[in-house]
DNA sequence: CAAGAATTATGAACCC
DNA sequence: GGGTTCATAATTCTTG
């Protein structure tokens, strides 16, 4: 988003406390507005950060390929590591069940 | 092509069952063990990394609620702030798309 | 309960019961057979349908190609009249929000 | 639309033809404006019923779900349904390797 | 055929 | 806690 549609904090920092005293119900344009940016600000950080590590992960999977791995396996083994054992192993029982339900 | 550039995975699968013999100590039936296991950790840790950011923005929001703002609004905000520069970017593709299309 | 409907075994019987109200003639495991079959079936049934209507669009894509239309133009010019109704209804939901937000 | 409003084909045909001259070179606002807007026509037609389909497909889910059954373990049945079953054997058997490799 | 974008599906979070 | 919406992940399709 363009800088020039953002005041410069100073200048900000006076007009809120300005009227902070003038509007204090709605807390439009006073202290809230600062809140509200900081909140924003931070929330956006954090998801940039997040983002990143994201592509990190990616690159791993690239070089993970590369050394001879087959990543769909890799990452099915990877989902299997994040449920508990015993529902892995819940799972697997009900789908043997409908297996032999259907014939298969 | 010269042996030390990487072949394609196939072959790579083959060499590492070859080489099993010289690397015994990692090899697992035929599989690079501790280079699998290294993927798997580093995956795992970013993986942690990124649930962490992901309750750290959790935390903001809850702390946005606190001090009274409307969350579904404050999400919304966030959603348009991202969604704007991709709008940019489309139009801008559509544009060069266009010019392709007249042979610009 | 009439005979006709009798599983063969007590055990059978129970578990049948406990778990679906099924006929017991189709009953594996404890699982009601006829009917694990028959939404599998619809399913796939649904899903080769689809994937029929997507070859066909993509067809028509080679037809326009063939046409001379640029398909890259064709597809974001779909793409656009797709999202556009799309953001009329976010912006009517945000208003809706900004109207909460202020007590209205 | 009250079809009164809408021109019908014949008349539609004409306009385009008197348009086609006035202006060939480009074709725009001639035959291949219309040609363009039956190819959107079609594909968002074909669009239209391929989404359809994912909801009856949706429902059905949710039917088998009432009737008692583990939809994500039925997703899972109908994606081995669909995979060559020497392919869904040479994935497990990775699996299991990987699993060994690093001591699962 | 590999890389990348686009669609589709799954999983998580939120509200009621 | 169950249904609904939204973010993330997986798959599919396309292009070079």
């Amino acid at each position: 988003m363009p800088d020039h549609l953002a005041p410069d904090s100073a200048d900000e920092a006076k007009k809120s406390r300005a009227r902070q005293e003038a509007d204090p119900e709605s807390n439009v344009g006073g202290i809230a507005a600062d809140r509200l940016r900081s909140f924003i600000d931070r929330i956006e950080r954090l998801e940039e950060e997040k983002k990143a590590l994201g592509n990190d992960i990616k690159d791993i999977f690239a070089e993970s390929k590369s050394a001879g791995f087959d990543v769909a396996v890799l990452k099915q083994l990877l989902r299997i590591r994040k449920k508990e054992p015993a529902e892995v192993e819940e799972q697997e029982s009900l789908l043997d069940l409908y297996k032999r339900a259907i014939g298969m």
